[in-house]
DNA sequence: TCAAAAGTGTTATCGCTACACCCATGG
DNA sequence: CCATGGGTGTAGCGATAACACTTTTGA
């Protein structure tokens, strides 16, 4: 049997930012008919030559000007009717990346952020890889110390709790909180301060992620049990 | 943009089994050049009106006979020289069967059973997505009851206790394995026994799978740990 | 009665959960 | 001196890990 190579390939990367309370992400908005101005993850065509994360990669330096993002593949997107078009199979993507290096960034025509939870509705199956997105970003943040990819590289206690509950869905006892993490030893107390919020009475300390220990942790594999 | 449809689009599935001891699984050979009688996954290409899962599952009940079996999309390999004939997207899954039912079914030419760890040196990146699979089971294994799929209706305690040895490629203490999966109330006591082995002096009761309270169990989402 | 595999319990330790008050500071 | 948010400790409980002997039965 002949090859038939008549099937497209695109990608789409749902992007995660924390903005100190809320997942933040990134939706666009298709730039040609059909559908014009339907709301749709950041998305790409790859050609026949090119690698997806390649592609992937380079769109997030075009839309967000930025490099050294992590991004880790999600899921292909490939039922034979998700693009009206003819075969399109997605290779999705989701990355993590400092809302701080991003916040300011001037979105080209189309893009915004949204809080999780108020993204629109999309084209095609778009709002399907959102939730496979934030469904492994949960699975992920337990096992994985990918949460430190969301905050700047020193943050208060406060701040991972926060993220640490944005990212979960749900409340999670700040002792008990503090406990497990500091057991891990996954933090380095830099003995600092500051102010968390302009006119807070009391300095928060400054942690930062101490990489050498999650190094020698993953080895035989970790579990946060939240 | 136009959209160019110029990839081709493959499945290729790493079919399971238990025989009691081992892990094993089924390699298969290429029949066409280049590379004819190469080992590799059982493949199939997908057409653009086809569903890539559908394509597997036929492909499974071509090989083995079998209608009726878990599959899970493992993940889409697209390296863009994975192949060299030109573009091809991998999406590949993996199955879990029961070797009961299989064991004696007469593979066609170029296929046969493979022991986990012993599998040969596959083309393309066949090895890297047996790879992946090996540890997606390792993973899914103590979290859902999979292994059930992986042995017969009825089986005894230490089908299981090998079983869960064999994914996880380690010992597993006897007795708290066995108060662990009781304490989950998974197993049903059939209150009957068989002999193992031929020539065993003692019987070994028969379990099955509960799978109401399996059911009940996953709302709320359940862990073994090892 | 012996050989072989099946099956069974206890203890010490650890991690989880739930829960409420003190501390430092700026206004 | 008080209002605000940051930061801390304990007790009970359930799960885990380590460990060795008894039971059943056919030969």
């Amino acid at each position: 049997m002949a090859i038939k190579f008549d099937a497209a390939l695109g990608t789409s990367v749902v992007v995660f930012a924390f903005d100190g309370e809320n997942l933040i992400s990134l939706v666009g908005a298709k730039s040609e008919e059909p559908y014009r101005g339907a709301p749709m993850l950041p998305t790409n065509w790859v050609k026949a030559n090119e690698s997806v994360e390649d592609v992937a990669k380079r769109m997030m330096t075009r839309v967000l000007g930025m490099d050294q993002i992590y991004l880790e593949q999600l899921n292909a997107f490939a039922r034979v009717y998700r693009n009206p078009m003819g075969r399109v199979v997605n290779i999705a993507y989701y990355a993590l990346l400092n809302w701080d290096e991003v916040k300011n960034i001037k979105l080209q025509e189309g893009y915004r952020w949204v809080r999780n939870g108020e993204e629109p509705e999309m084209i095609f199956d778009h709002n399907e890889i959102y939730e496979m997105a934030t469904e492994r970003l949960k699975r992920r943040v337990k096992r994985r110390p990918i949460g430190f990819v969301l905050l700047p590289q020193r943050f208060t206690f406060n701040n991972i709790h926060a993220l640490y509950q944005a990212c979960l869905g749900k409340e999670l006892d700040k002792r008990n909180f503090r406990k497990k993490f500091m057991r891990s030893e996954l933090l380095i107390d830099t003995e600092e301060t500051i102010f968390e919020a302009p006119g807070n009475k009391k300095p928060s300390r400054l942690y930062e992620f101490n990489q050498q220990k999650y190094e020698k942790l993953t080895l035989k594999g970790y579990d946060f049990k939240f």
